[in-house]
DNA sequence: GCCAACGTTGGC
DNA sequence: GCCAACGTTGGC
């Protein structure tokens, strides 16, 4: 089982609209950066769960649970001239992007927010949100972050 | 293979 | 809107 964080600008995608979305279900779809889609093609399994986050904000934080339902599979989107995720040099035949499906599991109980985070950056150590400069939109959790930032949001805001 | 230019992400 | 970080592209 492992943990992940996925990011989403609410303004695109947030966690609203997977709110509104048949099933609470959504294809992961649109990663074009390769590390995260290493993460998305061979890392994820049925079952692990991520923190959805909203990026892009004024106070970007993390608002709710996902849970993997189906596996790494070619994302279709790149293949559609029409996408704005479009890419030539991804095809059928030799897929270049993947995606998985999650489903909410739920919203958490309240935002825990970056500026949050960063205050229990001593708590966290070496966590991937949080290392200077990370803008990957896919990212691992370890065990003990994501136990612990899930005490967060029974606890006080800090 | 190097590296400058460029584009994107995302916090502030 | 600005800017730092950093991934990608392409000339050489």
């Amino acid at each position: 089982m492992n943990y992940w964080l996925l990011k989403s600008e609410p303004h695109t995608f947030g966690i609203a609209d997977l709110d509104s979305a048949p099933n609470q279900t959504t294809s992961w779809e649109g990663v074009r950066n390769y590390q995260a889609r290493n993460f998305l093609r061979d890392d994820f399994r049925l079952g692990d769960q991520a923190f959805f986050y909203h990026s892009g904000i004024a106070a970007p934080a993390i608002v709710g649970i996902v849970e993997v339902i189906r596996e790494g599979y070619p994302d279709a989107t790149a293949f559609d001239p029409v996408s704005p995720y479009y890419d030539p040099a991804s095809t059928p035949a030799n897929p270049r992007w993947h995606r998985v499906d999650v489903r909410l599991v739920r919203h958490l109980r309240r935002a825990i927010s970056l500026a949050e985070l960063k205050r229990r950056a001593a708590m966290l150590e070496d966590f991937a949100l949080l290392r200077r400069g990370s803008r990957l939109s896919v990212l691992p959790v370890s065990a003990a972050q994501w136990a612990f930032i899930l005490a967060l949001e029974s606890a006080p805001s800090a």
